[in-house]
DNA sequence: GATGCCGGGTC
DNA sequence: GACCCGGCATC
């Protein structure tokens, strides 16, 4: 098991390395120790930052380990043993034992498997993560103070008490479940860590899925969350995630399976669902990817589940806890619905904008040669919500093109549309008009006034002769 | 400067 | 809606 972990570590960052370590098992330590050089090296400033967002990051990545069992043992701010920190961080050591007391749950935690000297080598990335002794403190609440200077969401510390906001109804379920009915714990932040992006499996639960297409598109998105989390997490007393339990459970489609061990869900997944001889100790990591580890919070669980009221809970937020529970639960179930193994959610999601994207660049472009057909504007108006044309800005031509269809009426229309959205996004300062930049190139064609010249004007078109765009010669 | 045509005004 | 034109961008 130990030797698992080891290998697996490295993969939390990268799904694509993470095989890679399999085959190293036979030399325990040395993976071990490979395993811990290669976290630092994909998380560059895993031991040494300070700053929340890198050590979140790392974190995630860390999370997004299949084993759970490193979280349980160092890894998550629960369960953090100050003898790992001592290996790797050195001096953190001390600063991090005071605050996590080797008397601590937390340290204990490991499953029967875990706790091995050398897992705890391994661990370091997740405490490198976690601001550990008072001076990591300080450095965060700066951090955070920052953060919530020019956050909206920082200013309302509310959260915690009102949380009234629909806006803020996302959040709170995140902060439900940081806020478990645990009493103070470590930096709240963790605790979102562990909602967010726990697996790293692609496939997987929800939450995973959603940190995953948030990485893929934008890594603000993360960002935002944590931030936010760090936020709420200052007003608010700490969590000690103690309590928490992870399990793990089988993303397989149409499987609910939730087992307690890592090594048994991948059992689990070898044997029923991959077809492998489960006896065989041989894994090639592929496990990894059907399944995710749930937190549940011991504490508030069972009470959650005998009694649904929501009020029982020691704490502050009883309610909370339950939702811990669902959201993984519920999370987790949508993407494997839609997402077959190994297949991101995320990908699907951007596909899909990609293409909307394409189609919207391309509409504008077949305009222009039809001008006088109000019929093809109505139809580009329909997608017209796409508006991100005018994202283009930088291009004239699509813009112009659209002009072009001025002639009737309908072009205003289409074009009030984009623009308004655009405009809602960008600033206010490209506005309703057009105005010059959109102006599209002069048509290469030969216009009346050209043909006829200025005698015959009354050969030209109307369009040229109300000095609108030739509609006889086209472009 | 010539040309193309957008945006807007008038009827 | 037809007609016209000021004004601007492009050539």
């Amino acid at each position: 098991m130990t030797s698992k972990r080891l290998l697996e570590q490295p993969r939390a960052g990268d799904s694509t390395e993470g095989r890679e370590p399999v085959a190293g098992k036979a030399s325990k330590t040395n993976t071990l120790q490979e395993g811990a050089s290669r976290s630092f090296e994909i998380s560059p400033n895993g031991h040494y930052f300070t700053s929340t967002r890198e050590g979140h990051y790392i974190h995630k990545k860390f999370a997004c380990g299949r084993e759970e069992d490193e979280q349980s043992s160092g890894g998550v701010l629960k369960h953090s043993c100050p003898a790992h920190r001592l290996i790797l961080n050195g001096t953190h050591v001390e600063a991090w034992s005071p605050v996590r007391g080797p008397g601590e749950p937390g340290c204990r935690l490991p499953s029967p498997e875990t706790p091995h000297p050398h897992t705890s080598s391994i661990i370091p990335v997740p405490h490198d993560r976690r601001p550990s002794g008072l001076a990591d403190k300080e450095v965060m609440a700066a951090t955070v103070l920052t953060i919530l200077s020019t956050s909206p969401l920082v200013l309302n510390p509310s959260s915690s008490a009102s949380g009234a906001d629909l806006a803020g109804k996302g959040w709170k379920e995140s902060l439900s479940a940081s806020y478990s009915s645990s009493t103070s714990g470590n930096w709240s932040w963790d605790a979102s860590d562990q909602s967010v992006p726990s697996t790293p499996s692609p496939p997987l639960s929800n939450d995973p899925g959603k940190s995953f297409l948030l990485s893929s598109q934008s890594d603000d998105n993360i960002e935002e969350t944590e931030s936010t989390h760090f936020l709420f997490e200052d007003p608010i007393p700490r969590k000690r995630k103690n309590s928490m339990k992870v399990m793990f459970k089988c993303l397989w489609k149409n499987c609910e399976k939730v087992l307690s061990t890592s090594s048994g869900i991948q059992r689990h997944i070898r044997t029923i669902h991959l077809g492998r001889n489960g006896d065989s100790d041989y894994s090639d990591g592929e496990e990894d990817f059907y399944y995710s580890e749930i937190e549940v919070n011991m504490d508030t669980l069972s009470e959650g589940l005998s009694n649904l009221t929501p009020t029982s809970p020691t704490t502050s937020g009883p309610a909370p806890v339950f939702p811990v529970l669902t959201c993984d639960a519920s999370r987790s179930e949508p993407a494997r619905m839609i997402h077959t193994p190994l297949s991101q959610s995320a990908p699907s999601t951007l596909c899909h904008i990609r293409t909307d994207h394409a189609y919207q660049a391309t509409s504008p472009v077949s305009i222009p040669s039809m001008p006088s057909d109000p019929p093809h504007s109505e139809d580009r108006i329909s997608v017209s919500w796409q508006s991100p044309p005018v994202i283009y800005k930088g291009l004239p031509g699509p813009m112009t093109q659209i002009r072009t269809v001025s002639i009737g009426e309908k072009r205003q229309p289409v074009n009030h549309t984009t623009v308004s959205k655009t405009h809602t996004n960008t600033t206010s300062t490209s506005t309703s008009k057009p105005t010059t930049g959109t102006r599209k190139p002069r048509g290469e064609a030969k216009k009346c006034r050209k043909v006829y010249g200025m005698e015959k004007r009354d050969l030209w078109c109307t369009a040229c002769r109300w000095k609108k765009a030739c509609q006889r010669f086209t472009d």
